[in-house]
DNA sequence: CTGAAAGCGCTTACAG
DNA sequence: CTGAAAGCGCTTACAG
């Protein structure tokens, strides 16, 4: 028990003791067991961390910034759902029977039996991705809906008409509800603007990538050839897009804008620059960190459920005005919201 | 202790027992706590992972691959070193702590005390992403100084001639081992057909990606206008190349040959598609996810220690001859290596 | 087929 | 400041 105070904090003990410790715990190569030390004490230290996939740089970039703000006492147990709801519910309860003191949720959250675990789980639940105003427990995200919206108001104000957004389907198993959101959101700017709704083209299943944005572009390419702006709901899809364009020679900006979602570094290096909205991706992994340690510590009562982090519009080399821009809304940016 | 057994092995409790127990669980909604579990059984089921970084597709590929193999009932613990030794160190102690049976490192492997931390661990170690004759304890990967002799033997190939490589510096602290070897690799092919060692560009630290191959590649086409080879350590390097020639106007594959590493999604998805070394990241998950559930169970010690997944060359778009080539070697293709 | 006992390696009070 | 005792929630033999 003297060794265990040593290393759970030396100044409580006598340097002389300190140092006998010491020497033994370094002769003897001793690395405690936490597995013992997390049944004794009720604290293991682990955060569940779900996520729809780790090969998607947003994804990874969360999971970086949670890391890092948990800091080195906190281990990351990290499970991928493949955008499955029943492989998310299988992995919450083989998560919980970890006993971690905090988990984070960027999964579909859909089964009624996966609600119900996370709400009698008695730790700090947090989704992330999103910022429903009513969350099961706690949110850090921002409004996928709002993104749509921001998208399709982008293109209006370059003096586009004729819209088409690309996603994956909605109704099936794997699916993406995030995305979803934001096609929806495109959507109904579109028809605020009443310029009907566009065409929204739910093409292949989650989650969507380069190959995706190609294959959807083809299509969409095909049964409207005069289409003058396509928002594609991740920047891995958009760039699928524009590799498509290129391949049939149609210009990009040229003939047809292309905007992405999530500000990956891809949509930055890529020539011509991807136009996107940008997520702070790592912050989302680094406030969810902090409020978790708030949490823990037990403070943080008073943070708000959700936490808004915000998107931006970033205008790059895909996107370009017609020369007839009537534009009511010249804004580039959508700001900071909260 | 009835419990334990319904919930380990329903067939060996009377069914009517079996019953009683069922509803019991179904009622509290009880989720046994495997820490209890794993320190009363000495079995924690947990696999520890420690990756450079998960920002990378091949990584993310090959941590899938083992979650896969390993199946529902091991836990990944993951953990990224950033390319940092002195991270990997801290991180290897912090894994142990916790008692996973097996751990698989594609980490830098350096200090003196992480090596003494594994070999002294007494579960199985698993390095990988590369297949050294003699790895501290198994390893299952491919050989990435063949992997740059092959990328020099196909550009020659083409008849090639003025050719460079582009990484990362090698003597730092983040730094890539494998990348390096990739160069050295590379460097010997054309020493051992006469024709120097090319240039060979250590530029900006680990780990490479999009940003990295531009910036490397701006400083290639001052200093050596006139090269018409490029080879870069990983497919995001020689996308990033790609892109900086096209602001440029510099042709590709017209010009200069660009050729990556890792067959990547983005290389393939790309237009010119990026001519590359193909490694099967997703294969060393799945088979290091085997070879430890084998030695989990007691089997798999007659299994080589070194396991090589072997490579294979994917000419594309990105790399084209000048029609002077006086090739002995037209081999597209490492084929398998074991 | 089922139950009582011991023990996994720590931490947490509690004495001294 | 340091040590002896109890206990965390399971699993593993061992009896019956």
């Amino acid at each position: 028990m003297t060794v265990s105070r040593v290393l759970a904090d030396p100044s409580i003990v006598a340097p002389e003791t300190r140092e006998r410790v010491m020497r033994a715990v370094e002769q003897l190569g001793y690395v405690p067991d936490l597995v013992a030390g997390s049944l004794s004490s009720r604290r293991t230290n682990f955060v569940g961390l779900i996520l729809p996939t780790l090969t998607n740089s947003n994804f990874a970039d969360t999971s970086q910034g949670l890391a890092e703000a948990l800091g080195q006492s906190y281990q990351l147990l990290i499970g991928y759902t493949l955008y499955d709801t029943g492989e998310e519910e299988r992995l919450v309860r083989s998560l919980l029977a970890r006993r971690p003191q905090g988990l984070v949720v960027a999964g579909t959250l859909h089964t009624a039996a996966t609600r119900r675990m996370l709400m009698n789980a008695g730790i700090p639940i947090v989704e992330i991705w999103d910022a429903p105003s009513a969350p099961l427990d706690r949110a850090v995200g921002f409004s996928n809906f709002e993104a749509g919206r921001a998208a399709a108001r982008h293109l209006l104000s370059l003096g586009l008409r004729r819209l088409a957004a690309i996603g994956s389907e909605a109704d099936k198993d794997p699916h993406d509800a995030r995305g979803e959101a934001r096609l929806q959101g495109f959507a109904a700017m579109l028809k605020e603007e009443g310029i009907g709704t566009g065409r929204i083209l739910r093409h292949g299943s989650a989650p969507v990538s380069y190959a995706h944005g190609a294959a959807a572009m083809r299509v969409l390419l095909k049964e409207m050839p005069d289409v003058e702006g396509v928002f594609a709901v991740s920047d891995g899809s958009a760039f699928g897009a524009l590799m498509e364009c290129r391949r049939q020679g149609v210009e990009v900006p040229g003939r047809v804008s292309i905007m992405g979602f999530g500000d990956f570094e891809l949509g930055r290096e890529c020539e011509p620059a991807i136009s996107t909205i940008r997520v702070d991706a790592k912050g989302i992994g680094t406030r969810t960190g902090l409020l978790l340690r708030d949490l823990f510590e037990g403070r943080g009562q008073e943070t708000p459920p959700s936490i808004d982090l915000g998107i931006e519009v970033v205008p790059r080399g895909t996107t370009a005005g017609t020369g007839r821009s009537h534009d009511r809304n010249q804004t580039s940016s959508e700001g900071r919201r909260s």
